[in-house]
DNA sequence: TTCAACTAAATTGTCTACAATTTGAGTATT
DNA sequence: AATACTCAAATTGTAGACAATTTAGTTGAA
């Protein structure tokens, strides 16, 4: 539940004797680091765009011993490639890379959805319910709202992500691949989704989980982002087909 | 084939026109990344262990600020953690990690082995086999160093990641959980493995990868898996029982 | 015009010094 | 004796300056 990730700010008035403060004290560099991540996965950085150290030191009011700490840490969750005495380039988009993501995305979030197949109480069952419930809602009211409808579906794959109970695999997709799922979204935002389809496939998924079936649970989210998998990949086939040669 | 990563040192006497130098100039911090990294992995530097920055600078003989990006690409690699205003510590073993770990490598691996049955070619399908009769060599003439039957081991899931086609599948592997598998065989490497059977799963593996079967081979692939973290899971549980509550 | 060589500007890589925080020893207090 | 407090030492975090390399613009020659 707690293995969320702590980007929080400081916070200084705590008792000198407060037995167990785990407050998060963020250092520069880790402050920096997020909020150049957030830049990149909202496209406020344009992927394939050169990082300028001397810029963004300034932007952000701190000397590039940080910085530069902040960017080696965006090289290891793979938003950046570093190049010797060149400098950083945010990660350039391409189909080929988007395939891979998704072949990975597939064995992992099935092994996690096999995993929370097996570790669910049936309290969790009902928070993933309730949760489909809030994501049918938006489907309904706010059809037009195509990114909001990836959003709660990238919080369904969350939490079940989150129920497998390995962090490492939870650290693995919910920090790293996930932001560069954000990162295709922008591409793609504008155009269909499938969120009927999608809606359905998840309470299959559950009804699964809700069985203990974690071979069933496995298959159906292997499917279920297969599914995903090949609409985007088509999507992307598109794009590069309309802009031929037209940046770099 | 030349996805391999480069850490080689400077080599500067190229030709001023040398139409395509893609030669691999290092930076200090990269270096040392490299440096402390197989210390670590070696046994080097003890698991738990604190990092000292000072220490460490006058050890490699440079500065603080590439060391603690290097330090930062550790972190990244998974193998220490830091604490903000206290500093890095090595990664410390223990069986919920390994377990988590192999969870992991199961999926990640009995996709490569599927995705290496889809592409590997005849040639590939020899190399396979040659490593296999080098690796059975191996365990007939020195059967005493395990160490060694291990790292044959690991050559062999190399070099099937390799055949995968899937870079960012080999780095996730190679760059980073089979640096943490050296890691964990420190502790197990005087125990006895399991050479004669993982042989012959090897040879069922690159069957089915020269039949093109790819649902086979991923399935043989994860049952090897799944052999290999039971036998540590044992090991580790073991040597958890043995040493009860000396260290910290 | 095109291409290569050269130079100046910009950027990256590194070092040193300093500030902020933690750690640990020592002292005093109950 | 055990615990809390104080202060010095050590360590981490950050800033600024300099060196090394790349980049870009200019000049000169084919």
């Amino acid at each position: 539940m707690s293995n969320i990730v702590d980007n929080t700010d400081d916070l200084e008035a705590v008792a000198p004797n407060a037995d167990i403060a785990p407050i998060a004290v963020s250092t520069r560099a880790d402050s920096v680091f997020d909020q150049i991540r957030t830049a990149i996965v909202s496209g406020e950085i344009a992927p394939g765009s050169k990082i300028n150290e001397p810029q963004l030191s300034k932007q952000f009011g701190i000397s590039r011993g940080p910085l530069r700490e902040a960017i080696r840490r965006l090289e290891g969750a793979k938003l950046v490639e570093i190049r010797p005495n060149v400098g950083a380039r945010v990660i350039a988009l391409d189909t080929r890379k988007a395939i891979e993501i998704y072949e990975i995305r597939e064995a992992l979030e099935g092994l996690a959805c096999g995993l929370a197949a097996q570790h669910a109480t049936a309290e969790d069952c009902t928070q993933l319910r309730a949760l489909l419930a809030r994501h049918e809602h938006q489907i309904d009211s706010e059809d037009g709202k195509r990114y909001y409808q990836k959003e709660g579906d990238l919080d369904f794959h969350y939490l079940i992500v989150s129920l497998s109970g390995n962090t490492r695999l939870f650290n693995l997709l919910c920090d790293e691949l996930y932001h560069l799922l954000r990162l295709y979204r922008l591409q793609t935002s504008s155009r269909p989704s499938r969120p009927q389809q999608a809606f359905k496939e998840h309470h299959r998924i559950v009804d699964a989980i809700e069985d203990g079936d974690a071979e069933l649970a496995d298959l159906l989210m292997r499917r279920h982002i297969a599914s995903a998998k090949a609409t985007l990949i088509q999507q992307l086939r598109e794009s590069e087909n309309e802009n031929l040669g037209a940046n770099r």
